[in-house]
DNA sequence: CGTCACCTTCCTAACGGTCGTTAGTTAACA
DNA sequence: TGTTAACTAACGACCGTTAGGAAGGTGACG
């Protein structure tokens, strides 16, 4: 019980501080035990650290699945739209993609073989994912513009990341500036 | 002399550990001098800190204006393309906008006030430059589909910065891909 | 021209504090 | 009885920082 609350405090602490800044003493004190407690149940801090990120990838991992099962009546607009607010949603309930983010761009450089290790295949997921919504939609609605779907997954990605990684900075606020600017254009360029 | 290479290198440590990452120690090493001469040049961390923050925006400021000024004869679209190729030149010969770009999306906790008070300018520079080209260049092409030309400049940015950000941490080839994938989608959502 | 004071820039030594980690112990529980 | 999860105490290493002094250059003044 205190294991799991050790690695969502942790999780919160990396997120918010990185892996250097995080200090497994403010850890310790959060959730109420002293810091070699933590001992018991991590062999130290990479083992910590790199529990959350495999913990908090395959959360997310699971989560991203089930969306897009739960978002298969819809039209391919709503599809792709709705992501943004469940991103949004996902990322005020906790701070796993936050962690995600912040760990996928910039990496303790002691670990970033084993980050880069963990992280790829999770992003590669994600692409795939995509990649198949495009086929698979297109296929009874017939509106994309091209058939690269991998290309269209890929550019969708990058205008995701960059709306996203806005929230994580700057709020929601300049998010949804974001979104309602890049939105429209992006979507005209997809379809015929 | 010593206080402009203790400046680049600093700022190359920033770059690649973060803030709490960095260790003068290892940045005086790097140097060639020890430790406590850093405080013969600089109050302290922090002090180096922003000043090499103060230091990458002055001159990506100014580097960024030469950049739009030097594509004036060009058509919107090489301009807006040859942006890229602008950036990845510059961001190989020095660490500035990797800096810049890191420090922004996750800056120390405790200099938070200060990081946003010298970083938001700069974009809001770099958006009202993008948001002139808009104006100015549709004025004489024609091209563009809407005349909102500040949601334009900043759907641009949110395309460039998710691009960026996967050079800064998945290297040339992976941002080749996103560029290639993004880029003929978004220009066809941006024209007639 | 010489010299004296001053400032800059580096140094060594060391400070107090925090870091992650280990040893050894205790209480609770299966 | 053995295991688990917590504790206290303390370790060595590194952190940013300060004190104090040495070397070198600069400029003023007799």
């Amino acid at each position: 019980m205190k294991a799991s609350l050790l690695l969502q405090t942790a999780l919160r602490h990396f997120a918010q501080h990185g892996y250097e800044g995080a200090s497994l003493q403010e850890i310790a004190q959060d959730v109420g035990i002293k810091k070699p407690s933590i001992y018991a149940h991590y062999r130290g801090k990479d083992d910590l650290f790199l529990t959350a990120m495999r913990y908090a990838l395959d959360t997310q991992k699971t989560h991203l699945a089930t969306y897009f099962i739960s978002t298969r009546h819809l039209s391919l607009e709503q599809s792709l739209k709705g992501f943004f607010d469940w991103f949004l949603e996902e990322s005020t309930q906790n701070d796993q993609l936050k962690f995600i983010l912040r760990i996928a761009y910039f990496p303790p450089v002691k670990l970033e073989r084993e980050v880069t290790d963990l992280i790829n295949p999770f992003f590669d997921t994600m692409q795939r994912h995509l990649t198949r919504l495009l086929r698979e939609r297109n296929r009874t609605e017939q509106i994309l513009y091209s058939d690269d779907y991998a290309s269209a997954a890929l550019a969708y990605l990058t205008v995701t990341e960059g709306t996203m990684t806005e929230f994580v900075f700057n709020g929601v606020a300049a998010y949804e500036r974001r979104f309602t600017a890049v939105w429209p254009i992006f979507w005209r360029g997809l379809v015929r």
